[in-house]
DNA sequence: AGCCCAATTGAAATCGTTACCATAGGAAGA
DNA sequence: TCTTCCTATGGTAACGATTTCAATTGGGCT
């Protein structure tokens, strides 16, 4: 028995604007008008055609669309990690803003390396993606050509940039630090523990603790009275941290962590030395993460406006082409919440 | 003066593979091959042609292999929210093993609301994702529809599915309420407090609270001397639903909480009281976010082995059509972790 | 009545790859 | 020496949209 020419036709595709114009009796660019510029094409058959998208379940190929007009409706984040849950909220700030717009976040780690943030920028031009949120002011000069070549709209969070060609939406790291600084200094402390994130290539973690560091020495607090100590952004590091400090200057009455994650393990450390917080020690973290609230004791911090750098940082990739310098340069506030972490000094007996 | 026919072409635009063929002096379909499977391509003219690619910088237009070959490296995840941190760490571990490979993560939020789920999951087929991770057994009939209708992979994490159909890679929940269940009463607990997640439309949080009702019910414990609260997954609420139970029930000597954020709140909850943890209350947590370990006291709680669901995910979605089957289901295990926040019964006073 | 312009629609080119099929050349086997 | 087969390569047609550009129509104006 012959087979049939047409025989498993049955097995139905997703349709295309093809077929779409075949039952509407309409040529696909008219299709296609309705849907991106819906107002062009006559209303009757506007709603026809519509009608029949939906009757379909018609699902816009997005991948020949962005061939065809070079705009993915993709765009990518590169934050170091997650693990430290301060990356996360800037994270859903921005997604929380691009979904409405039918845009996505394509998400990318770098584990603090700026070799693998070539790599992830390569990965990412080669999605397509319209625009790359970095954090920070550091890159490879590599990251920054491909960003440049390709012409890829990036803008750097987290920081605030020198250069004005380069957008950002962040905060000054170093007013951060100032402010906490600014409050032990008016609590009386004058012996202080700093631990700060690597600052090593991170102008994020550095710059906090030049703030921080300014700022004491305007309070007319020395150097010789301060111990810094640097680790990553990790709880069990910072906990570590705490030890080396207390081991190193009996005499400090007050901690100022790089960020909550390592005041969280520093008064984990405080705890394990049987000082109490803040009697004993006052520690001041950084981030203001959820948690800060809820931990015993509540923990004093700098604000970081995480959120709206997401959001801001959508808005100006989300914006065409005429209104791009409006959103291409946001500063955002840094504040300190004080909460039950820090106290009067004291003298140590 | 005339203008030159070829006036401004020094304006380079980024080369493609026709660019790379002419300098090899070759066919674009040799191009591809190397780029795709070098291995035929002979050595000498593949040397040439990677040469020259690493030469110009070129950069493979991924709409355009995606279009063409239908796969687009894009995997989709779709989360309730990352706000609560307990998707975080399977985010990153489906991210650590897709990049890699050269693949993307495409994340979506959806809020907790399954209609937007629907809304969610077209947004990622239009992009052309090859694959889907979603969270939990609950879903509209229309998501399902549209995943099945345009042939996209997809899987179940953070619960098992009973549909063999349907591929998972998650854990028993019912077990790991069964575990908090099981370990509160050999401690002599006899009258709970659960702070259950919001049971409707979501089969984690139920599931993590019928283990423990029947747990506690094969333990020998009356229903009635259980008091049940049902929260959202907020430090604040869970804050709240702790002053209820106490509220409710004076003899509640121990509290389950379906995650580590209402636990976190829980606990603060109870020292708003007065009540010491674990001396006069004994709580247990779930996720066993990084956080746990590091509060005051230390968290018992259950573990869920997030990032390993993720990196199983990945696996999963990069598998060949032939080893599909394989990692098709993945079953995981809960186990509870004690630390400082239990502590055997004692009669309040 | 004649002209012009705006509003609609269609035809066809194009985006940059990959996949399919054809072909040439050389090795292996008879 | 002739077939046969395999390997390496090229030519070219898709993939499914968007984007010119051109054509048609009808209304408003003079």
């Amino acid at each position: 028995m012959a087979l049939e020419k047409t025989s498993r036709v049955e097995q139905r595709q997703s349709p295309t604007v093809v077929e779409i114009a075949k039952r509407a009796g309409c040529s696909i660019a008219t299709v296609s008008r309705v849907l991106n510029r819906p107002e062009t094409v006559a209303i009757d058959l506007r709603e026809r055609i519509l009608h029949i998208v939906d009757e379909l379940g018609y699902v816009p190929n997005g991948s020949a669309r962005a061939l065809r007009s070079s705009r993915s409706r993709l765009i990518g984040l590169i934050v170091p990690t997650l693990d430290s849950a301060i990356f996360t909220r800037m994270l859903e700030g921005l997604e929380s803003r691009l979904a409405p717009a039918g845009a996505s976040l394509v998400y990318s780690a770098t584990g603090y390396d700026l070799d693998r943030e070539i790599r992830v920028v390569r990965n990412l031009i080669e999605k397509g993606v319209d625009g790359i949120a970095l954090v920070g002011n550091y890159h490879r000069k590599e990251t920054l050509k491909l960003l440049r070549e390709h012409k890829v709209r990036f803008a750097v969070t987290y920081a605030l940039s020198d250069d004005v060609s380069i957008p950002s939406m962040g905060f000054d790291n170093r007013a951060g630090g100032a402010l906490a600084a600014n409050y032990l200094a008016d609590l009386g402390h004058r012996n202080f523990g700093v631990i700060a994130g690597v600052t090593r290539e991170n102008d994020r973690a550095s710059g906090r603790l030049e703030g921080f560091l300014a700022m004491a020495e305007r309070r007319g607090i020395s150097r010789s009275n301060i111990v810094v100590v640097e680790s990553p952004y990790e709880f069990s590091r910072g906990r570590a941290a705490a030890k080396i400090i207390l081991n190193q200057n009996r005499n400090v009455t007050a901690i100022f962590c790089g960020s909550d994650v390592l005041a969280v393990g520093a008064l984990r450390g405080c705890r394990d030395a049987g000082l109490r917080v803040p009697e004993d020690m006052s520690m001041i973290g950084f981030d203001n993460l959820d948690i800060a609230e809820y931990l015993t004791p509540g923990l004093t911090t700098v604000d970081v406006p995480a959120r709206l750098m997401g959001e801001q940082a959508a808005n100006y990739f989300l914006a065409d082409q005429s209104s791009l310098d409006i959103h291409s340069r946001v500063e955002l506030e840094t504040r300190l919440i004080v909460r039950e972490s820090t106290a009067p000094a004291r003298i140590r007996q």
